[in-house]
DNA sequence: TAAAAATACTCCATAGGTATTTTAT
DNA sequence: ATAAAATACCTATGGAGTATTTTTA
């Protein structure tokens, strides 16, 4: 039985302690003293009879058996905040919203919808954490991440929100220094900036005479990050392969050009992915909707 | 924050009193005065804001939002219960190990294997939950189930345990009375006891010249219980289709004969499933490893 | 009227704060 | 030398028990 363990307290200052490395942080951010924190740990560890922690004056490290603990324990609290949120807020989307994606998809198309979505619901707040690789959804906190590209996971659910194309581009000054192509095979002539996955460039695919080709193109600068491939196409360094949503802006403003447009393949799927079914708070409910929405308006 | 939700004694004594349905039961079952249950549930309820239990002296009824609360709250207390088990034992497998099966799998061939399994595992104690209808094993509180066929939930792991193939049989008395027929096509003329899926007779299918074709078969007796079906024959009823598992020790002593084993299907897939891949406990883990290893011996 | 929940009242265990000591960088 | 954790000591909060009242089936 849980008799004994009765301190949900307890178990908050060893968590806290633990993503704060430090009893004193944490005392401060619980609003008590490190000697409460020290003690409720101490007390935790003799419980279990088990040393969660091993602290020096200076420094605070899971033990085996708290490394175990600590990732149980953690995801349990802020499950049972989420229920006593839930119940006190009654079904109203409110709380901290904690969104995980791609930098590329977070810089450009995520922050244009977040003034919109807070500004519908002002209970909530967002931290948005962007990052290229794989998040781990449990173990960070994660309430929703948006993935581009269709990655199996089996341990959670998916929503899928649209299609984003690719954008074959660079700039007029390039394309008048250098020529415009006039067929994917051209490209072979041309400074091609490609984008990086997993330090890879990714090849570039085209409709040619009706079936899918791989162009061999290459170039002087490769990059992991979409931005900096924009950058340097809006520099006139070369042709670049982007998302469209990433250029949609520049493309307007005629400072990139498209190219090839109808013989791109038809993109990356864009979903949100999220843990359990069951139970989803109110906050996700309400983003997932809404990034529905969106994005059926914005990825063409 | 959790702040001033500190008290798992309280969630303790909501929970058990739900389930006891009565606040002295909790009481009894917690070690304690039904007063000090009465004020840790008051005390909650104060905390949150809501009213969680309608109450009267003579029953507890919980409200919307309590049972909404306890839903999640339940399942929290058992994976923190789950979590300090893991880590007092240390990784080795001891506790309550809950399992969910049908009548028939669990009746024939899971029980024949619990003894052997107890003996090498004394820490685990087993709750064994017989039950054809699809549990929840969340809500329910299930480690594992073992299901026959491929039913589809996306939200849980699966297992694959290995193939229950069929079995048509007939006891030899009846067979001497009524003759034994000699391809499906004569069972038209026999006594045919069927098996109820959702209260339909689930057809019977053979290989006829290499192709599989559904025999029309009829029977003065239908039951959802395979024992029943079992017992029927060993009467002298008529033929029945059974799982190989429930009748190789009647075949074995020769009060059942088979029936066109060869032209049979291949049978129903044996399947363990259960929630969360990530930190399985350990009972679990060597419950799996076990059936396996069983199954593979069992299921020829 | 009988059994269960709520309540009033008392008690004491213990959690937490203050002040101090220990320890590691 | 300093900042952080542990500890000793004291205080006071609040949780639990006993006894009593209230409620309802």
């Amino acid at each position: 039985m849980l008799d004994g363990f009765n301190q949900l307290a307890e178990l908050i200052a060893f968590v806290k302690s633990i993503e704060l490395k430090s009893f004193s942080a944490a005392a401060r951010k619980l609003s008590t003293t490190p000697s409460a924190i020290s003690k409720r740990v101490a007390k935790l560890e003799d419980r279990l009879g088990v040393r969660l922690l091993q602290r020096t004056t200076r420094s605070l490290n899971l033990t085996t058996e708290g490394k175990a603990y600590y990732e149980r324990i953690s995801v349990l609290l802020r499950e049972l905040e989420e229920a006593n949120d839930a119940l006190i807020s009654g079904g109203k989307p409110q709380g901290k919203l904690t969104i995980s994606t791609s930098l590329d998809f977070g810089q450009w198309l995520l922050v244009q919808s977040i003034p919109e979505f807070l500004r519908q619901y002002p209970g909530i707040e967002i931290d948005l954490r962007l990052s290229d690789r794989l998040v781990d959804l449990v173990v960070e906190g994660i309430d929703v991440a948006i993935r581009l590209g269709d990655l199996e996971d089996s341990s959670l659910i998916r929503r899928h929100l649209g299609r984003a194309h690719f954008a074959l581009c660079a700039s007029p000054s390039y394309l008048k220094a250098n020529g415009t192509p006039n067929t994917p095979q051209d490209l072979v002539h041309h400074n091609c900036l490609r984008y990086l996955f997993n330090g890879q460039p990714i090849p570039w695919k085209f409709l040619i005479n009706k079936t899918w080709q791989t162009s061999a193109v290459y170039g002087t600068f490769n990059s992991d990050n979409g931005g900096a491939l924009k950058n340097a196409a809006l520099a006139g360094l070369g042709i670049t392969r982007l998302l469209s949503f990433q250029v949609c802006e520049e493309v307007r403003q005629k400072r990139l050009k498209l190219l090839f447009s109808e013989q791109l393949p038809p993109g990356l799927v864009v979903q949100a992915v999220f843990t359990h079914q069951r139970n989803l708070s109110p906050r996700v409910q309400v983003f997932l909707d809404f990034m529905t929405a969106y994005c059926a308006k914005v990825l063409v």
